[in-house]
DNA sequence: CTCTCTGTCATAGGACTGTATGACAGTTGT
DNA sequence: ACAACTGTCATACAGTCCTATGACAGAGAG
């Protein structure tokens, strides 16, 4: 399992161990039951404080992500599978609700928007295959 | 043009007021070239610092919804019409990409993401009709 | 000019957030 | 029992964000 942490990027460190960790359980690169990388080893290659490795550990116990048993380690949950889809349903919602919201301040109607998104998801698309081949190259 | 401000929402006072004033110039209720209400009459009535006014006022300027001339006031800006499709659009993508990035990171596919963001079209209408219900008693 | 209106800037207080340090408690293997 | 590992908590420091206060400068009426 490789992380890695941006600090310039602006959003927090934590934050986007959460992300991370939230998608390798999600994509299945962390199978049920694994254990995670303790704490201070993690911390220790990230070039990070301890206490920000927990506190992301933390957020995704509250998230119900993960499990940790002091003294012993961080796990993700046994019966994360029949949740896992519920899980990022819920955290997708909130998001999505936002956008909804902010069309309706702005009297965007709802066809209109529903356009934009379509529009949007071919956008940002287009343009992680664009990144791919940079990669590539 | 009635304004008003929740304290305990969480939501800075000042983007309170952008989301507002956005609204009434995405919709019309304040017409191209009007004036706004002066910083501190309209910090009186709304029990808020002027200065918190006038941040507000400074964001709408530097999103280009307002213009604001030293020593006379603020007005929507004369030639914001053509433009006020462009300027909604802009905010909304914003939101827009955020979802459609957060889906990416939750491998969410993008047919799904489409599908739960028609339901949460629906179930925000539905709920907003509820509390005009609501108010109407 | 003077008075009063307009917005602006510098500054500071208060709350919150992200991160860092040290001491602590539970678990496991020797 | 001891040592080495695990996560946890209290605390503190720094930065940021929002709001508040006071002094300032331009515009227009008298």
């Amino acid at each position: 399992m490789l992380f890695q942490v941006n600090f310039k990027s602006g959003k927090p460190v934590y934050l986007q161990l959460v992300d991370q960790i939230q998608a390798a359980a999600a994509s299945g690169a962390l199978a049920p039951g694994e254990a995670l990388p303790s704490i201070r080893p993690l911390a220790e290659e990230l070039r990070v404080n301890r206490n920000t490795v927990a506190k992301a550990y933390t957020e995704l116990e509250s998230q119900g992500v993960i499990e940790t048993l002091p003294g012993k380690g961080c796990f993700l949950k046994e019966n994360h599978s029949p949740l896992r889809k519920e899980i990022r349903r819920k955290l997708l919602i909130e998001e999505i609700d936002q956008a909804i919201v902010k069309a309706h301040h702005l009297q965007v109607p709802g066809p209109e928007f529903l356009k934009l998104v379509e529009h949007r998801m071919e956008a940002l698309e287009d343009k992680r295959r664009a990144n791919e081949i940079e990669k590539e190259e």
